[in-house]
DNA sequence: GCATTCTTTGGAAACGTTTCCATACTTTGT
DNA sequence: ACAAAGTATGGAAACGTTTCCAAAGAATGC
């Protein structure tokens, strides 16, 4: 019925075509030494005139390589994960290898699948992109794994990472907020669980204790990413005796919740709130008036840590570094702070 | 030296330990009928003791199929995109297959040689996102693939697609800025190569057609994607002494570079400029004034083409249908429009 | 009650590579 | 000139599954 394609030329085929052993060819494809000009020629003929394509699985089933990278991340919809796939994905694809990608949607089960996933296709290599520091069932079956891993702003025990300086960028925007006479600083860092937000929150602390101020825990709001949250978050900070002053808040999507909190509540930035996002977007650039923002480099990110992973896949020096590598915050200043109004 | 971890179990470990045969053992772990409970029990007994997990390379070289679907992309930092990977991402997951994920970036080169690894690969499937339609060494790639592909945004001769009705959307935001008095409306809608743009031109030079109106060829900027390139094409635009009086723009990147033209020649809108963009975003929504924006269902978009494909590859009904099945776009009027300044 | 079909298991041959070992020539060193 | 080392090739055994075939026993039809 079905006019099936010819089938798939295998290596015993070209062998045959050439009429040389399956192992010259073999050694040819790989590109190994010590074969005579006119063997390779021959063969080479043999293989572009049956348009021969190694079958991977059979070479990762002999080999045990699969020129394969995982590549974990909780949510790929973000433009901040996006962004450092993208960088990473370049430096892989560079290097052979394939990216396999998995959305875990911040669940455990997903994790763990996925980390069995990645054991049942002997992948060479495993990408970790910020994810929740409670999922120990998840770093427990990492553990098991015994495969070179790199994570990103992630802190998984054992596992080398790539950070940005969230602490050190927490730090900068809370001590530029309280320089400017704020005493009341919300902060809408995203889940808690995740090193970023985490980190962030050490900064801002840090900046209180400087300033010998005290935290008040309910301007904390470590909620999940999304502008709806922000959205009620802001708006119950707004109804409070005791309003904040400023606003420190995620530049993806949340960003706009806040926006649209302050609109709706009749409130105008700078003038009776301050307002520092984190990470830069088309937004905050051109909101008016533009919104000061606390940024990185992801693309940057994205590259150092697949560099990173490749080189511990080779074995190299590198390999037994474990310590992060930190990558520079740069606070770009805008138009959205400004002195707190007098009570 | 290195304490190496112990073997990992093959499924003749688990037949030695359970003390059946391999296939008995086999037959469990893919779930076939005709299995006595007592059997069974044992078997998953040394399955778990053993910790087995099956080679997925030998499984593809033997059964044929690597659960595994191909994902090709001109640009993965694109948020339009990745949203919608991240759509068609849960849609294979939920069925069992894994995602190898490539960005194009546009080259030729990266096509093919994505379509290259597809094929050594054995990939099940191949989701194609928007590419270049001249790329035509790559589409004659694929037809020799004889493999199940579905395309968005993407015309390839033989295979189905899931498109947004881009022309449909181009028409009505034309009409609507037609219908406001605007003679001379700007296009700067991507690069010309790629199906969106193409159609949303045809959508625009039809309300032309209907208005019984030229099309200035100046107008239309058929230029990549990128604030930089938007910024020039506008301040290019103004300079010219028939000005455009509405400007049409893709939302992501784009916009913010319209903008900033926008003000560096001293210009608001709505008043000296009616603007409408492609695709919503959070810059859209709170820029001041609002942006009337283009929209579409993008994780949907994802997963309708996630379907189609999985339904092709268990060669389901739908398998022979190759006419694309379209998506609404939605108009989100805002604020970015108003009546031409009388000359 | 006997031929037929179904259920349950085991044995062994693939799938398409890489790699180890063997072998027949060439060089090279002294 | 002869041992040792190097170069160029072939043969065959893995790698870890699935699947086809055979076979023995249980259930069914008439």
């Amino acid at each position: 019925m079905s006019l099936r394609q010819p089938a798939r030329a295998t290596i015993r085929d070209v062998a045959a075509q050439a009429g040389v052993s399956v192992s010259s060819v073999s050694r040819v494809m790989n590109g190994e030494p010590h074969i005579s000009p006119e063997l390779h020629a021959r063969i080479m003929r043999a293989v572009n005139r049956l348009r021969f394509e190694p079958h991977s699985a059979a070479q990762a089933l002999r080999s045990r390589e699969s020129k394969t990278i995982g590549c974990m991340v909780a949510d790929l919809s973000n433009p901040l994960y996006s962004e450092m796939i993208n960088g990473a994905e370049e430096e892989f694809q560079r290097a052979g290898y394939v990216l396999m990608l998995a959305a875990t949607r911040h669940e455990q089960d997903r994790e763990t699948a996925f980390v069995s996933a990645v054991r049942r296709r002997r992948m060479d290599g495993l990408l970790l992109f910020a994810g929740d520091n409670a999922h120990t069932d998840f770093t427990g079956a990492l553990a098991n794994l015994d495969l070179p891993c790199v994570a990103i702003d992630r802190d998984v025990p054992g596992v080398p990472s790539v950070r940005a300086d969230h602490r050190g960028g927490g730090l900068e925007i809370t001590r530029y907020l309280i320089g400017l006479g704020h005493r009341r600083i919300a902060l809408l860092t995203g889940r808690a669980a995740l090193l970023p937000s985490s980190e962030r929150l050490a900064g801002y602390r840090q900046a209180h204790t400087e300033a010998k101020l005290a935290v008040d825990p309910d301007l904390i709001r470590p909620q999940t990413q999304g502008s709806s949250i922000a959205f009620s978050d802001v708006c119950q900070l707004l109804q409070g005796a005791d309003r904040p002053t400023a606003i420190i808040t995620l530049g993806t999507h949340m960003l706009a919740g806040v926006m649209d909190a302050l609109a709706s509540n009749g409130l105008r930035y700078p003038d009776d709130m301050s307002l520092v996002c984190i990470g830069d977007t088309d937004l905050a650039r051109h909101a008016t008036p533009g919104i000061s923002a606390l940024t990185w480099d992801l693309d940057q990110m994205g590259r150092v840590a697949a560099n990173i992973l490749l080189d511990r896949i080779r074995g190299g020096d590198e390999a037994r570094k474990i310590r992060p590598v930190y990558l520079p915050t740069r606070f770009i200043l805008r138009h959205s702070g400004a002195k707190p109004r007098a009570p």
